[in-house]
DNA sequence: TCAAAAGTGTTCGTCGTACACCCATGT
DNA sequence: ACATGGGTGTACGACGAACACTTTTGA
């Protein structure tokens, strides 16, 4: 670091980063929301986010606002920066700029509560949200457009999943993200034909024919960008 | 607007944008460069950019940056924020966060040169590019990705060309864009079964036989995200 | 034996890719 | 006539979409 100053001319506003975190529950894909506890919007359900602090990385900000907003415990398996509103009216307060990220949060994240300024935290979902505070429906439609084509071509799917999974389930997965049906026989030959399951051997029992249990396979990452 | 202030916990970080401006010159994608007249990395080369002032938009400041940064008199075909650069040691001056965009110059913009607190703006190789100040060689970098993958489902390489234009030369484009040669036929095959061009009944002389020119057909947008 | 969920193959259309020769003009 | 760049068609493989019945288990 040097001893150069800011430029005179650098506008100085709030900067913050907003969150839209997904998960699975009961076969639908949802979305972490707080009900706030401050104006503006107060009672309102808005996306957990808040402001980015001193020497403190984007991403970082948006993991400790997951945190603190929320009783999250289980560290997101994807985090990413999608898109930044900076609109000038977008929140009474002042000119805020907010950096959005996109969260996956693993299976078995189950129980969250407020925290912080927020009066409750809840998994709602994320194709029929409730009204949200803000522009934070768009920061969310947004969310879901990226969710959607990561999808296609990293395998986001398996960070909503646990280590052992059936085809069944992670069809669920797709299904959910995209919000429509998929047929059977051609979501196997796809998924298979890509190499990146392997069997663990194991089945699961319940009602019905047992599943064949699948894992990752070794040396499959999720693709960036 | 309501009288509410901003928290006090609302960190204020210099707000900036950069700007990655492309346009196509003697067969090859260029992008708009700057020499800096001032420290840091004085004398080096960077994108043009520069902070966003109270009350300004994000886009606004992109737009205002490459006027007054450079000569260039056209107004962008195309402009999008596609990514926000805030790693917090990416300036020496201190926190500054810079929302990147991606800007398409139509055809004719040629003379460029130096404004503001730059001496010199150039049209440079985009594809090879001299060293760059800060992390734009990242940001640059990304642009080029984001770009190519434009190309694909929008329709971004129109914006490169006049009104009217040969086959050969939008080939030209796609060729300069992904940095690598292209079959004629099927290029061709491609383009024409997407029906968003029309030939223009005129021809274009020069060596060798004629050119059919094409327009834009009508009712063709670029397509957004 | 029945209900419930898992598992399995084929056909067809579309799309990308590889590949070589003739055509129209200016000099 | 020749050099220069424009214009054309076919064959093949890969991939996505549509579509119905059999298998395995627990109750």
């Amino acid at each position: 670091m040097t001893g150069l100053a800011l430029p005179p001319q650098a506008t100085q506003v709030g900067l913050a980063v907003d969150i839209a975190a997904f998960a699975m529950h009961g076969g639908e894909l949802n979305v972490l929301l707080v009900q706030r506890g401050q104006l503006p919007h107060a009672r309102d359900w808005a996306l957990p986010g808040g402001f980015v602090q001193p020497g403190e990385e984007l991403h970082e900000a948006a993991l400790r606002e997951l945190r603190t907003e929320t009783t999250v415990q289980l560290e997101p398996r994807h985090l990413e920066q999608f898109y930044t509103f900076g609109e000038v009216g977008r929140d009474p307060r002042g000119r805020i700029v907010s950096v959005a990220h996109l969260a996956v949060l693993p299976h078995g994240t189950v129980s969250v509560s407020g925290g912080g300024h927020t009066l409750e935290a809840e998994w709602l979902s994320a194709h029929r949200p409730p009204r949200l505070a803000f522009d934070h429906q768009a920061i969310l439609t947004r969310a879901l457009l990226r969710l959607q084509l990561r999808l296609e071509y990293a395998n986001l799917a398996l960070e909503f999943l646990p280590d052992t999974f059936t085809l069944p389930e992670l069809q669920g997965v797709y299904e959910a993200i995209l919000d429509r049906q998929l047929d059977k026989r051609n979501f196997r030959k796809r998924l298979l034909a890509q190499s990146i399951l392997t069997p663990s051997g194991e089945r699961r029992s319940g009602v019905g024919r047992p599943a064949q249990l699948y894992r990752r396979a070794k040396n499959v990452r999720v693709a960036a960008l």
